[in-house]
DNA sequence: CTCCTTACTGAAAAGGGTTTTCACTTTCAG
DNA sequence: CTGAAAGTGAAAACCCTTTTCAGTAAGGAG
């Protein structure tokens, strides 16, 4: 499942779900930000395409939408409430510690170090959560680095 | 910095703060613990040996173990509001999904991963978040798989 | 040992994000 | 149309975490 209005809408409706106005409005703010989001900075970026939006609404779409796969959640220092669009379906995040813009790759050959995670553990690997932290090009090339909070 | 009683309590003294008995038996109380816990969870743990300790006490000491960096916070499903002890300097977590054991492993030879990301994101990567989940010696080998739900 | 400063503590209150409740509206199939 | 089910926002309830505050423990100086 990645992240697309037509996609969103096929596996809403696969479960009786409806695509309306009020979660498009939050689809459509998920979708445009550069950085990830908490429930409540959704809900005032939707509010401009929507604003009789109420963050119950909200809540309950960032909740649909992460149940269907639409949405990844960023790990940040001791919390986990904001979340990115999933543009693929097995993909990892890298945020930017610069700006806070966060993007998404695929490339991950997990092969190497969950062998020798088993090997070091004796647990046997079933899945991996992965999130790297770096400086994206703007950022990267600047002396001076803007630092964000979050 | 790794937990340990005295380096713990170094680490404290660095800055000017106290083992207290409180403190000890939080520490102890994380210490003990197979699997990851909830500040809770710690309180509830840590009572049995200092029955006097308040929760808020249990926040103030989890706040400076995590500063010193003796604590290890583990991602969850939406919240990373749990606690294990930091075993090495650089460390990573392997969850099992049977029965909720937490073991750190300090393999991890990222260069290929983050190269390939870099190579595809176009970030100067510089850091890394990596938390594997799989089954236990225990749980792998037995066939019905315990579920546990945090 | 006594005095004094600073760290530390628990109970209670405040705070703040999330979930639940409820009356009402929208959508859709028949 | 009509009935059933999904969806909605405001308000209340919830629950976890932080702050406040008055008092307690600890450690250095003399
Ligand atoms: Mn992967
Ligand atoms: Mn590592
Ligand atoms: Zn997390
Ligand atoms: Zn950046």
């Amino acid at each position: 499942m990645s992240f697309d209005a037509s996609e969103v809408s096929a596996a809403l409706a696969a479960r009786g779900l409806r695509l309306t106005r009020q979660r498009r409005a939050v689809l459509d703010a998920i979708a445009a930000a550069p950085c990830s989001q908490s429930p409540l900075q959704v809900y005032d970026a939707a509010r401009e395409q929507c604003p009789e939006l109420g963050l119950t609404t909200v809540y309950r779409t960032l909740e649909v939408l992460d149940e269907i796969g639409a949405l990844r959640r960023v790990h940040g220092d001791g919390h986990c409430e904001s979340f990115v669009p999933a543009g693929a379906e097995h993909g990892h995040t890298v945020v930017c510690s610069g700006c806070g813009r966060v993007t998404e790759f695929t490339a991950c050959d997990m092969r190497g170090i969950t062998d020798a995670a088993a090997l070091e553990t004796g647990y046997r690997i079933t899945d991996h959560f992965l999130q790297l932290t770096g400086l994206c090009a703007g950022c990267g090339t600047r002396d001076d680095q803007p630092r964000r909070d979050r």
